[in-house]
DNA sequence: ACATGATGTTAAATATATATTACATATAAA
DNA sequence: TTTATATGTAATATATATTTAACATCATGT
């Protein structure tokens, strides 16, 4: 089972958004945000960057390991 | 038309490497390589992380575009 | 107890990343 | 000129990301 990214979660609460608000601003569905931070998706260079916009973070902050 | 990856094409001549090389190492075809240099894909995360991994590079060095 | 909003999760359909194969060009070496 | 290596590019096939729709749970509020 995947690892779960707590980042994009976290960050998401910061902004006070839900999945569906996040969803929304960058362009996918709920289900696309709740799956990948439940961890069980390997998502677009592109949408991760439109997550990241959205969040006022870069790569390194939400998508970077190690 | 899309905007070239240059910094992948640096990091990667940095390292003496071909664009198979980087390919064989990161698991995917030299044309996946070839294109995203060109700035004609949207990778996946995985394999955006791997090619860091093999350029030792981060997202934000290879992918972030302020 | 009932309603509502946020989220988890799953099945099937669609869009798109990636592989495969092939052919082209450019460059450097013999 | 020929040979070999590195790269650009395009067509079709396959794998997988993402959508759509549906139903579930879990809070919180009335």
């Amino acid at each position: 089972m995947a690892i779960k990214n707590k980042k994009i979660k976290i960050a998401r609460i910061e902004k006070d958004m839900t999945q569906e608000e996040l969803a929304n601003i960058v362009g996918v569905t709920r289900q696309t945000i709740g799956l990948i931070e439940a961890g069980k998706y390997n998502p677009s260079l592109k949408l991760c960057i439109a997550i990241c916009k959205a969040l006022n973070k870069t790569l390194d902050d939400l998508f970077w390991e190690e």
